[in-house]
DNA sequence: CGAATCAATCGAATCGATTCGACAAACGGG
DNA sequence: CCCGTTTGTCGAATCGATTCGATTGATTCG
């Protein structure tokens, strides 16, 4: 209930004093700082983000823009709302937390009413309307995960790489014949970064390893999916590990292969692409972590650096190398890809080897 | 950019007369009215929020605390944030979302810059740190969960009740020996009231239905969970049912029961309580769905009315039933405790039982 | 027909901070 | 000893809305 006024009035200055002393933005005499500093604790004052908003212009807030939520809801969101939320704070921000229950009317009303100073978006959608609808409002933004369109500063796990590693350690472990489960085919569909780049890097390393790698598709119906990975398990000649990026349905499919009478890892390796760090109890089995952290850490930095350099419609730097604007080329928008790691157990060679 | 004097100039009134057309808080006439809505639309006009706060000393954010990440991320908070974020809305009220990273220091930050008018605590513990901040500072706030003892509004589904109807509904589908998986220990100690609650209803239906129902903890550790469920598995006389609480390390359990050489449902049922609604595909298991959109519906509710009536600090009102104040004692608190069902396919018999 | 009533709108004060130019006192140099 | 500089602080304008009285016509009633 303290306002600056009181404040100064208490230590016998001026309110613009009493600013002074807590932004440090002008010297002020070591005495005076003291007498203001024992008139805020003696007051408890802290000041009111509204006022200070409104006349400097700037929320400390970013807006984080959940992504929708289709049948299946993701476990590992939350995960990335909270460590985006300790990021942001680590740079002095807050976070505004926004579903898309009303698309793309709650970014835009963020935006227009200035409660938020960017946006981080989470699963971005090829042409995402969100993407266009902040280009439109010259809203600063950063995206986790990407696709290659968007242009706009974005951080992801290196997914091909991620994939590819994975098929590459499994043919070190002496593995020949391989599932991939690969993301469904709505994700494809909606050209998804994480779906597509995942395929690229089984295709990939099949071609260099000369390994057998079967790609099956995922499934949001549970059922789909169960029949699916069932006849894979069984056609000849029999697979003897299998890769999973699409880990949603996990705990079905683990049963699916236990109901196909497959120990793991005795009779099949399984390993994980993209699990989430400690979650759902996966540390029993090979993978490569979604490194929700550092992901997080970089997409509140890319956010809150896109704040100074907001939108400002000037003619383009001469400086720039030649071609497009800065901004324009999607290749150009600053980014942060991240190179996979295996953890948890060694892969268990196929059944019949040591 | 357009602010309100804009618009008053553009519509050829005074900023007072955009303000009523905006807040409807006086009468305007038809003709006035139209004319500012044409400026608004033409300028893309939005009141600044900081403006508003600043004047009307209503934000209208809440504040969601999400709980301490302990290790083992729950994928349901994410749920629920959303959830709460979407039903908040539909009071016109924005979210930004706290982690207790820096302990109580947020939700004090939050509360004394006047960022939000409300809190909504997740995962409160016994004698929680934040609700005694709240409470000094005065701030209205509502719990997602509870436990007997805070003097907050609450919304929870009935843990004793939830389990209770499972292992009834176990016995009826003709089981007499079953396993209840309750919560982890370090979750009693910390006397979450779902941890409690869930034992007494597994308590009070044994007692009441004379089935055999052997309590198993739960552990953080998947490997101590493993072994101890392990156990309990093969103990004689054989166990039919599992009833689980604590769906944290579910496909590590799953895993568990079938390398006891058990196959679901035909050896043994596992019926859940508290799930998520279709997370994790666990809908081909029975299951009691913890009710999240409903939890937090309500609980946005009870944050948003806690706000009219803040704490006034005036003389009890007379019109109270008599003793204390109405928030003095916790079980005047406000508060929607939500009834069980069952969800999912029925419970199977036990074997050898058509 | 003048006074009282009513509807619609205006003007100005206000919320609580930030920030710029002005100003007084102290200081140093010539 | 006077003037220019530096140091520290003050006062006032400002950010963009809300809201309360005051004001202006139009209308009604006696």
């Amino acid at each position: 209930m303290a306002t600056i006024k009181d404040v100064a009035a208490r230590a016998g200055v001026a309110p613009s004093t009493v600013s002074y002393v807590l932004s440090g933005s002008r010297k002020i005499s070591e005495d005076t700082r003291h007498a203001v500093q024992a008139a805020i604790e003696e007051l408890g004052y802290h000041p009111r983000a509204s006022a200070r908003t409104l006349r400097s212009a700037r929320t400390r807030v970013l807006a984080l823009a959940a992504p929708r939520v289709p049948g299946a809801y993701r476990a590992i969101d939350g995960r990335f709302a909270i460590d985006v939320t300790d990021a942001a704070r680590g740079h002095g921000y807050d976070v505004l937390l926004m579903t898309d229950s009303d698309g793309v009317g709650g970014l835009r009303r963020v935006a227009r009413s200035r409660l938020a100073d960017a946006a981080v978006l989470m699963a971005v959608e090829d042409r995402d309307p969100r993407v266009e609808v902040l280009h439109e409002l010259g809203f600063p933004a950063a995206l986790l995960g990407h696709d290659d369109h968007a242009a706009l500063p974005w951080t992801d796990l290196d997914w091909e790489a991620a994939v590819a590693l994975a098929v590459r350690e499994s043919v070190a472990a002496g593995h020949r014949r391989m599932l991939f489960l690969s993301s469904a085919e709505h994700e494809v569909a909606a050209r998804r970064g994480y779906a597509l780049h995942g395929l690229d890097g089984a295709r990939r390393a099949a071609a260099e390893t000369g390994a057998d790698v079967r790609v099956v598709p995922s499934h949001r119906d549970p059922d789909i999916l169960a029949r699916r990975l069932n006849e894979a398990l069984t056609a000849r000649p029999v697979p003897t590990a299998l890769i999973v990026q699409h880990l949603i349905l996990l705990p079905r499919l683990l049963d699916t292969v236990a109901a196909a009478g497959l120990r793991v890892p005795h009779h099949l390796t399984v390993v994980l692409v993209g699990s989430l760090p400690d979650e759902l109890g996966t540390r029993h089995l090979p993978r490569i972590d979604l490194p929700v952290a550092e992901m997080s850490t970089a997409v509140a930095r890319l956010a809150i650096d896109a704040i100074g350099s907001g939108r400002d419609d000037g003619p383009p730097s001469s400086q720039e190398p030649a071609g497009a604007g800065a901004s324009t080329r999607p290749s150009d928008a600053p980014h942060h890809l991240i190179q996979p790691q295996m953890a948890g157990p060694v892969i268990a060679p196929p059944p019949g080897r040591p």
